[in-house]
DNA sequence: CCAAAAGTGTTGAATTTACACCCATGA
DNA sequence: TCATGGGTGTAAATTCAACACTTTTGG
């Protein structure tokens, strides 16, 4: 905050900075890894409403072994950030994330007991029809993402964090579609966002509120099969973005 | 986005998972780096008006000699992220930052050529009087941020996304004070928001905007020495919190 | 006095929010 | 027919945006 001498000149800058894109001998001391939080919407246990919920892996080796953790691993050679977590995700849980954006670097000294590890961590959106075909079993199991156990490393601070973005996110993008088909009803979308923000929202305010932002595009096709009005479908307007990233649409 | 067959069991599963934080061969040789985009406001030429503006240094060696790039250098091994960033600004620039952020974690294949390397940057305020005094010479020179030459690796890229991020954070939080000092008055701040939205902003209805935030705090001082009516000094607010950034607000 | 920026008031537009009410279907 | 969600209308409340006007200093 308050400022003090500096001395370091011109010169050892440009030298220190030359060493920036090789790696040094620290640096290499250093193990990389990525890891994802996925999220999808899955039927409470009384069926009445959608909750959020996460995949976890059991961890079978120490640190920690025994205890749930996000599912992660190395960064090969040849692939990109998000490659890397795209391929891990389905490595380790079979799902396939229709949405799919970097979190955060996680590197702390001391986060992983015995050595120094920095995870990139992603986070991800799958279709609940997708997370229903997932395998589950002794070593992956679907907890809700707001009642979690104990988990390994900073695991819990990492998933309080990606829940903030997932909500955040849900009140000025468009990542609510990626949690739906390809067409779908302004009742289910509204659900979502209801699911993730844990409060109601007004259908007709929340219809208006759809329709004028030009995010969806009506269909001509209408939903039969309720005992009331058939609602009409809608599909996800592709000229639009989904998510606001700025110059970053890419990787 | 089609759904394919999905064959890996849950038993591989959590043996990937266990790899996560060891490093395997593979992620060894990929060398980790921190950079940072620093940004300051500075007087423009003709002194009219201040204008957004971000130091950079030569690279004095292969690949892209000559070329100017973003501070960095390697993290060392007994520190975070973040204070890598902190270290490596000062050492390279003098610079000490009012703010740093994280900003992504950029990694490539082919951002560098020759060797894989993965970047942690972040990115920083510092206030004006403290770029004033950073040492500037052959090696080290402040560019206007809106027009920067050619730059080494994909850092126009990553100077292009603090930008957008910078501008997308002024407009809903209250990093405008970490370009100011201890007291300011309203027109100082209003300018801040000026330089870096580009964009003309309503005095009076910023003055409301900001009493209503309780972001800032009136002090019982008057500025005097203009040839006009002496402005009050306003204090930044501590109890509130500069940024959102959710559950992160340590690291 | 005048110039210039500080600070206050006011008004209309746009947006948000709450809620009444009609519509179309299955049972 | 009734129950149920689909869908439209509307009005109050709040926020936003533009700009007129008064205040206080230095010269």
């Amino acid at each position: 905050m308050t400022a003090t001498a500096r001395t370091v000149p011109a010169d050892s800058a440009s030298a220190d900075s030359s060493r920036a894109d090789a790696a040094s001998a620290d640096s290499a001391r250093i193990s990389l890894a990525v890891s994802t939080v996925i999220f999808a919407l899955r039927a409470d246990a009384d069926a009445t409403a959608a909750s959020l919920r996460l995949p976890l892996v059991r961890r079978i080796r120490e640190p920690f072994k025994g205890r749930w953790a996000l599912p992660g691993g190395p960064i090969e050679a040849a692939e990109s950030l998000s490659a890397a977590a795209g391929r891990n995700l389905v490595e380790t849980t079979g799902l396939r994330p229709t949405y799919l954006e970097q979190l955060y670097a996680f590197g702390d000294v001391d986060r992983s007991p015995g050595d120094r590890v920095v995870s990139i961590v992603y986070w991800a959106l799958v279709r609940s029809e997708e997370a229903d075909l997932a395998a589950e079993g002794d070593n992956v199991r679907w907890f809700p993402a707001d009642d979690l156990p104990d988990l390994a490393f900073d695991h819990n601070t990492i998933v309080d964090y990606a829940l903030w973005r997932l909500r955040t996110k849900m009140e000025y993008s468009r990542i609510a579609h990626a949690f739906l088909g390809e067409t779908f009803t302004l009742s289910e979308l509204r659900e979502v966002h209801e699911a993730v923000l844990r409060r109601p929202i007004d259908p007709a305010n929340f219809r208006r509120q759809m329709e004028g932002s030009k995010a969806i595009i009506a269909t001509d096709q209408l939903l039969t099969g309720g005992r009331h009005r058939p609602p009409r479908l809608y599909r996800y307007n592709a000229s639009v973005e989904l998510t606001d990233n700025g110059p970053l649409t890419s990787s």
